[in-house]
DNA sequence: TTTTAAATTTATAATGATTATAAGATAGTT
DNA sequence: AACTATCTTATAATCATTATAAATTTAAAA
């Protein structure tokens, strides 16, 4: 019936996790958009859609995804956590004046040394703070 | 009669930033070790010596010192934020199974591509997360 | 279809890092 | 010494996250 949905749950079945609706709902929600969403940013969005949501799911929903390798956490500030459905490798600048969250490609292993061959990697993170061009032009 | 207390409230003072006996220890601290404390190592730590020391004295110093450039946030966990006296670039690695985390040299202009060139670029961070040397043996 | 058990979601309370506020201490100046 | 601005301290407030237990849903079995 819901091409969409189904292969969300898929998606899913796949790592073991079961697809109930707020799963599948805030699975959507990370693929669907990409702007690093707070847990709080996600909950009041999907509130809108499943008033019975709460918080705790959200927070539960994405540990069960962060372990599952479909979510990583996104390091930028310390003072909220912000995911990303994984994708493709990139890194995170953040404008310090307007607090716009840019993502910007990057060649994720051109910076890694031999200091770090006999570590084994499952994660890299590449943010970079500063001024962006908006914000430059008003002053 | 104290070089060392005459040069890091050298180091303050070039900053504009009073010298006093906290914000000296602080300094010190953070010079000393580098192994990017919490906040609540520093104050614990520090109150052996200064038995009078408040951890709002050092939540504003490390705030004055971030804004003078002194000190960097060290964007590692989301928890707990960690502090680093402002050194050479280096990236930071911890190991998901015993909790270190390793500093690890970078090249750190190598990462960036074209796509920031119009960006004003204050601070560069590199996080990667995985499994340490040690820790690998052990399995 | 009902029953039952397991898993999931929810509401609520607890924790813990950080920030805000105001009172007290210190240092520099006239 | 008195005055003033700054710094430090203690305390309370805030806010994200975690823990807990009750309620709900799901899936399987009878």
């Amino acid at each position: 019936m819901n091409q969409k949905i189904d292969n969300l749950a898929k998606i899913l079945i796949e790592k073991n996790i079961k697809p109930s609706y707020q799963r599948i709902k805030i699975l959507e929600y990370l693929l669907n958009k990409k702007n690093h969403p707070t847990v709080d940013k996600i909950f009041s969005d999907l509130v809108k859609e499943i008033p019975t949501l709460s918080k705790a799911t959200v927070y539960n929903t994405l540990d069960l995804f962060k372990e599952a390798n479909l979510t990583r956490i996104v390091t930028i500030e310390n003072n909220e956590t912000r995911y990303d459905a994984k994708v493709s490798s990139h890194g995170h600048f953040k404008c310090e004046s307007c607090g716009s969250i840019f993502d910007f490609e990057i060649n994720i292993d051109s910076f890694l040394t031999d200091s770090l061959e006999h570590f084994k990697i499952n994660g890299k993170n590449v943010y970079i703070n500063g001024i962006c061009p908006g914000c430059l032009q008003k002053d």
